[in-house]
DNA sequence: ACTTACCGTAAGCCATGACTTACGGAAACG
DNA sequence: CGTTTCCGTAAGTCATGGCTTACGGTAAGT
């Protein structure tokens, strides 16, 4: 259930402004807290959450710590809302059938 | 952004559970509050959630309130992280180009 | 009409977690 | 080597929100 880390990461507003930050290629962590309306150690906790969760990966770089997106996070959160999606529309149209019974040719 | 609030629905686990017993079809709330590990009115409020975030609906039928899942809500959802897939997928393979230059035929 | 079943709302309590400032450590640069 | 830059961690504060109990309201049954 490491969708359910995914999906309490991507919950925070700012943690989700961190992340969607990542969606143009990688970067350093001081270039993701800048503009921001938190601190840098602030954005710093927010990554290693995303981190835990599998959403990012860090290499460093020098003195820096380069940050970037880690497709396993979203494509098992993906995974998990797909299967979820496919269910829910079949039991929708089944509802549909149930509440408006044969209306086949008007 | 209504995305952020069936995240931030979604990433309670008793809300996740409260969710998922929608799966199989519509249910009233007492229904579904029988087994969790909390209150029916705690259920009710997530309910209340759900719904204001667009992942469940609600019909009056008798005394009962039968609750049943919105494709609407995981469908947003669902847009929202495939337009993200796909950019970081990309992202992630001119990562890949860029780390490991030309291995173009061992 | 009275009772029972089913549910939503209000008020209050309490843990979780998001943020801050302060500190320490590692790599480049002179 | 000292300094500067860039970053992670620790400790502490404070708001958010999830849960409970208590209450009220509507619909069905007798």
């Amino acid at each position: 259930m490491t969708y359910g880390n995914a999906l309490r990461c991507l919950s925070d507003p700012t943690r989700r402004q961190v992340f969607e930050r990542l969606r143009h290629g990688p970067l350093p962590v001081g270039a993701i807290a800048a503009g921001l309306p938190v601190s840098r150690p602030a954005v710093s906790q927010h990554l290693k959450s995303l981190k835990d969760a599998g959403l990012v990966t860090d290499r460093a770089e020098g003195t820096r710590r380069v940050y970037a997106i880690d497709p396993n996070g979203i494509g098992e959160l993906r995974r998990w809302l797909d299967q979820f999606w496919d269910e829910a529309l079949e039991s929708f149209s089944r509802e549909v059938r149930r509440t408006s019974p044969h209306r086949s040719r008007p």
